[in-house]
DNA sequence: AAACAGATGTACT
DNA sequence: GTACATCTGTTTA
């Protein structure tokens, strides 16, 4: 049985925590699947809601870590990171991808897709499936709703530029399951 | 297979 | 008003 992930976990610089959550285990309520795709967000990092201070939107970013930050992207998807690092860095992992594992015929009505691949491949995607949206902003990761366990530790992890932004685009800061059907998109090798 | 418009909260100019 | 850590349905090649 794998461990829980602790607060502890969490409390550690985002570009350690980043790889190490792919091949870790995400359920909400139940529903989700292996961790398959993240990117690491950082204040110090011009593409990262926290770079220009603390707002309404991202105070959650500034608290500390092991928290879930939901935010609503082009009015219309939600997303989900898990705050990293001691208080008040304002650094978080986006969760890109899953691979579908547990209440997939949950996740399908909700999804309205046919097949397993387009479930959970996209940070929208992922929210969407799993049911998690801005109420739930704010909660804590080591209770439920949410359930975190470990990864078998052993997985070669691809690193890659993140997607869907304009900013700092150099930083190698995208991680995933290399090869993997499930990821929003491949990463080049 | 690729390009595009459209939906529309929140933050910033 | 413009940009944005997105996704979908429709159109064009």
């Amino acid at each position: 049985m794998p461990a829980l992930l602790q607060r502890k976990f969490f409390a550690r610089s985002v570009h350690a925590v980043a790889p190490d959550l792919i091949g870790a285990t995400l359920l909400f309520n139940g529903i989700g699947g292996t961790i398959a795709e993240v990117e690491a967000y950082h204040h110090t990092d011009p593409a990262a809601h926290s770079f220009r201070g603390r707002t309404e939107r991202n105070a959650v970013m500034f608290g500390p870590p092991g928290y879930a930050y939901v935010y609503c992207s082009y009015g219309i998807h939600w997303c989900v990171n898990f705050v990293c690092e001691p208080e008040g860095s304002a650094s978080a992992v986006l969760i890109r991808a899953l691979v579908p594992i547990h209440g997939l015929s949950l996740m399908r009505r909700r999804r309205k897709v046919k097949g397993e691949r387009l479930l959970c491949s996209g940070p929208g995607r992922v929210c969407q499936a799993l049911g998690i949206t801005g109420v739930h902003n704010g909660l804590p990761l080591d209770r439920a709703p949410f359930e975190l366990r470990a990864g078998p530790g052993d997985l070669e992890i691809a690193v890659g530029p993140r997607v869907g932004i304009s900013k700092a685009v150099d930083h190698l800061w995208r991680y995933g399951i290399q090869q993997s059907p499930f990821l929003s998109k491949p990463f080049r090798t």
